[in-house]
DNA sequence: CTTGATGCTCTAGTGACTAGAGGCCCTACA
DNA sequence: TGTAGGGCCTCTAGTCACTAGAGCATCAAG
């Protein structure tokens, strides 16, 4: 049995956020202790350790709860698994792509300051001026 | 003159966004109408346009108000705007590199489903488990 | 038996908006 | 001049995923 204080350094999740999980109904209520407080079992344990390395993933808490409802023993439940593991894919490959895009701009807009001479405070014209972008962006 | 629904199709920031804005003291606040309606200037377009591209970019809020306080005639200021600029521009790469991370764990875990097999549901197995991770993450 | 850490509930705040209610104003057209 | 509709106004509350704090109860160690 473990207590909230011990799952919250055994999964590296704050202890109010393990709160907030369970009112939102993301984790199951634990039992509790004579002195109503929250007492967890292994499988409380795994399901934090589960929904810790979802969200490291970028997974919504929307996300994983449609995967939490779903364990694994029905084939459509599996085939939604992978779907959202997939389109988590590719959510995270085009985020990917345009922060590259920016940081190409940033360092353009950057390059402006570079001599510290009067060409300086460019970077203030540059963010207020799209059209001197050099592609897409936003 | 612009009204804020001018100023909104121009720039392509919302209505409630442009108040939201002049609210928290991001954009000044413009004169009324004898109808109390917001009317703009072309001082204001340009704002509101700067702050637009600064968002696009992904600097907060916060910046961008740190941003506008310069306005470039200093050199301190500029100095300021640089590293702000600067700053960005790391925090971009840092995403970048973690979101790289994140989508080679998460194409790890979709190759677990991809013959459709009895393999399948991995999937779920390999997010309860940060141990068969390849990398870091999070 | 005391002390200090940990736990409890409840409320409110964060950032950057978004949505809706309920009403006023402005413009174009008949 | 009247009216219909869209645009505009303020205000409140909701979103997501937490985080902070108040004020109190409980637990474990010495």
């Amino acid at each position: 049995m473990f207590s909230i204080g011990q799952l919250s350094k055994a999964t590296g999740v704050k202890v109010p956020t393990i709160r907030y999980y369970e009112e939102i109904g993301l984790l199951p209520q634990p039992g509790r202790n004579a002195g109503n407080q929250r007492r967890y079992g292994q499988d409380g344990m795994d399901a934090l350790g589960f929904i810790k390395h979802a969200r490291d993933l970028g997974f919504s808490l929307e996300d994983i709860k449609a995967l939490m409802g779903l364990d694994g023993h029905l084939g459509d439940d599996c085939a939604e698994a992978d779907r959202i593991a997939r389109s988590q894919l590719a959510n995270v490959r085009d985020r990917i792509r345009k922060l590259q895009q920016l940081a190409s701009e940033l360092e353009r807009i950057s390059h402006l300051c570079d001599g510290g001479n009067g060409g300086c405070c460019k970077v203030l014209t540059a963010l207020g001026d799209h059209s001197q972008c050099a592609g897409e962006h936003g």
